[in-house]
DNA sequence: TCCAGCATTCAAAGCGCTTTGAATTATCCC
DNA sequence: GGGATAATTCAAAGCGCTTTGAATGCTGGA
C-alpha cells in the first residue's frame, strides 16, 4: 500500500474535489457525514496527512510558539527550571496543534530574535522567559503585535500584557514570617540575580516580614546571584563566617540548597538541628523528594502548571486579539520538612 | 517608514521583478551586484524578511529539526542533560539556519511522533535522545526516510546510522582502574536504567577493569536505575548498609552523586576521606565548579560539544543524502578531583 | 409535476515564495 | 558594424493547501 502524500492523489482516488476532501478532513459542517467517512477512512489507509509546510502558507498561521531562553554573556547558563515549564507548555500545544519551536540567545541577542520572527511571520506567538525589572522586551513585543505570555512580571513596565507568575512576594513573606515563629530573628537571604523581577519580589517579602516583626533588613545577610550550586556554597560560607552569622537560610531554588547544604557539611553544622533552611522549590522532576517527610521545608510551586496555564494564556490571546490583556497569578504553598526546627540559643 | 511584509511589494518599489529580487537576496550568481545591492539596501530599509511560511513551502524544506523527548510514563522526569545539549546543537542550527522543534512525548507515543512528522512533512531531520539497547525506533526512522541522528548508540541494531556518542565504555573502565590503581577493590556502582545503552556500555566498561584485575562482578554492588538525587541517596545507604560496604562508588552522574552525599552525610562519611566518590560528569552548566581543585574526580565529556556535532551530522546527512552513514566517537577526560583518595584499611 | 430552498460538491483563485525557461540587454571580436 | 556570446532580467508556473463563489443534486410542498 503506497502512502498518498497530498490532496490532489488522495481527492482523485476519491473521485471528490480537493474542497470537498479538504472540508471534510477539517471538519466543516456541510460535508455529507456518508462522505466525511468514505474520506477518512481513505486517508488513514493511505496514511495522509496534510502537509505542515502547505497548511500554514495557505491558513496564514505558523501553528507555532516560540520560546526564547537567553543567558548573559558571562555565565551561559541553560537553567533547570526551564525544563519543566515547558513540559506544561507543551502538554498544552499538543491539544491545539501547535509546535513548540526552542530557540536560545545570548542576552543581546533576544530583541533581534524578536523582530527577525515577526519580520518573517514564523510564529504565531512567543513566551517570554526569565522577565527583569523593567524588561523591554514587554515594550518590544507589543509595538512588533507578536502576541505573547511572560512566565513572570515585570515591575516598573507601564503596558499591559498577560503573564503567569507565582506570588513571589507573598511565599518569601510567609516563610520569613515561619521562621520568625520558630524564634529565628537572624536570617539568610540567599536569592537570584537582583536586577530579576522575581528575586526583587521575593527579597521585598523578606523584608515585609522582618520590618513587620520589628527587625532590620540586615543587607550582609542577604547574597544575590546566579542561582548555581557553587554560588549557594560561596554564600553561605560568607554568611557562617561573619559575626552573628544566621540561624536559619532562605534560598531562593534548590540548586543553590545543595550548594548550601555542602557548606554546611564543610562546617560540620546540621541541616535542621544546627542552622534551619527553606527553600523555594520550583519542584524539579530530578530532586522531587518522594519520601514521607520531606527534607527540605519549602514554598512549592509547579513550575509546570504555570508552563501550561502560559500557554493556555498564550493561545487564547492568538485566538482573540482583541481581548484584554490578563494576568494569573499561582499562590505557592508552604510544605514543612525537616530542615527547619525551632530555634534554641547555644547555652555557653 | 512602513514595512514591507512581501516580495511583490519589494520588487514593486525596486521596479525589478519577484525573481531578481529573490535571487539577490538568496545570493544567486546571476544578479548584477549593483542591483543586488540596492535590492539589499532597499530589504534593510523596508525591515523586509521572506515569510518563513512561504519560503518553507517553495523550497520543499522544512529547516527544521525535531528533538523528540520521551519520558516513560511512571517517571515523567525532563533529563536536565538535555539543556546542554540543545544549547550546542542550536549553535549549529543558527549557522544553518535551522529553526529546532522541541516535543515532549510519553514513551509509547514516539514511534507514532515519527510517522506523524514523516507524513506530514514537518521537519528535515531529528535526533534520537536516550537510546535503548536494540532501539527501535532506528529502524522505523530508516524506513520512514526521515533523515536523524543519534545521540548515543543502540547495542544490538545492526542498520546502519549516524550516531555522536561517548565511549562510555572505555571511560568507565579506566574511571574504575582509577580506583583500583588506589588499592580500593570493593566499588559500588549506581548506574542509569539498564536498558539504557550508554548504561549497559558503562556497566561493562566497569566489569571489564574488574576482570582484568582478577576481581569479580559482585552483582549487590550495582544499582540501576532513574538518575535522580533521591535515587543516589536511597542506593548508598544499601549499599553502606551491606555487610563488605564499598570504599568507593562510582555514579553515572553529577546528580545521583548529590543523592550520595546526603547519604554519606546522613552516615557521618565523609567523601574522599572515608569513601571515595567518581562520577561522570556531564558537565551541566548550573553545577560546574568553579574552583581550583575540582570536588569531584570524574570522567568528563562535553554535552554541548556532542550537542553541536549531532546537529552538524545531522545537517550533513541531509544535504547529501546519499552519503555514507557515519559515527563519532568522543572520549570522556579523567579529572582528578578530591573525591578520591587511596584506600586507608580501617585499623582496628 | 414543478420549483423553491437546502444540502452537497466543485472549479479556481490565492497564500508568498522559488525556479524554469524565455526574453532582453550588454559586451566582444573580426 | 554586426552577429555571437555572455550577462541580466523577466513572466509564469508550481509548491500543496484553504477558501471563495458558483454549480449541482436532492427534498418536499403546492
Amino acid at each position: 500500500m503506497k502512502n498518498i502524500t497530498n490532496l490532489k492523489q488522495l481527492s482523485s482516488i476519491l473521485e471528490l474535489s480537493q474542497t470537498t476532501v479538504s472540508r471534510a478532513l477539517n471538519g466543516f459542517p456541510e460535508v455529507n457525514e456518508k462522505t466525511r467517512h468514505r474520506v477518512q477512512i481513505a486517508a488513514k489507509k493511505y496514511n495522509y496527512l496534510p502537509n505542515t509546510r502547505a497548511k500554514r502558507l495557505a491558513s496564514g498561521k505558523s501553528m507555532t510558539i516560540a520560546h526564547i531562553i537567553s543567558s548573559s554573556k558571562e555565565h551561559e547558563l541553560v537553567n533547570p527550571i526551564f525544563s519543566d515549564f515547558i513540559a506544561g507548555a507543551t502538554e498544552r500545544y499538543k491539544e491545539g496543534n501547535y509546535d513548540l519551536m526552542l530557540t536560545l540567545a545570548k542576552d543581546e541577542d533576544e530583541v533581534e530574535i524578536y523582530k527577525d520572527l515577526a519580520a518573517r511571520s514564523a510564529v504565531d506567538g512567543v513566551v517570554v522567559h526569565a522577565p527583569k525589572i523593567n524588561d523591554n522586551r514587554i515594550a518590544m513585543l507589543n509595538k512588533l503585535g507578536l502576541p505573547f505570555v511572560v512566565h513572570g512580571r515585570s515591575s516598573g513596565v507601564q503596558e499591559n500584557y498577560n503573564w503567569v507568575d507565582v506570588n513571589n512576594e507573598n511565599a518569601f513573606f510567609r516563610a520569613t514570617e515561619f521562621l520568625l515563629d520558630l524564634g529565628h530573628n537572624s536570617i539568610g537571604l540567599i536569592n537570584g540575580n537582583p536586577d530579576m523581577d522575581f528575586a526583587m519580589r521575593r527579597a521585598a517579602g523578606y523584608s515585609r516580614a522582618l520590618t513587620k516583626n520589628q527587625l532590620d533588613t540586615d543587607t550582609t545577610k542577604i547574597y544575590s546571584g546566579d542561582m548555581t550550586e557553587p554560588f549557594g556554597y560561596t554564600s553561605t560560607l560568607k554568611l557562617l563566617e561573619a559575626k552573628n552569622a544566621p540561624t536559619a537560610i532562605i534560598s531562593s531554588s534548590i540548586i543553590l540548597a545543595i550548594g548550601i547544604r555542602r557548606a554546611l557539611e564543610d562546617k560540620n553544622l546540621k541541616i535542621g538541628r544546627d542552622i534551619s533552611v527553606l527553600i523555594f522549590d520550583d519542584d524539579l522532576s530530578y530532586f522531587r523528594d518522594e519520601g514521607k517527610i520531606p527534607l527540605f521545608t519549602s514554598a512549592k510551586s509547579s513550575v509546570r502548571e504555570a508552563g501550561y496555564k502560559s500557554a493556555n494564556l498564550l493561545l487564547d490571546a492568538i485566538d482573540n486579539p482583541n481581548q484584554e490583556k490578563q494576568g494569573i497569578l499561582l499562590e505557592a504553598e508552604l510544605t514543612i520538612g525537616s530542615s527547619t526546627k525551632r530555634y534554641k540559643p547555644a547555652h555557653k
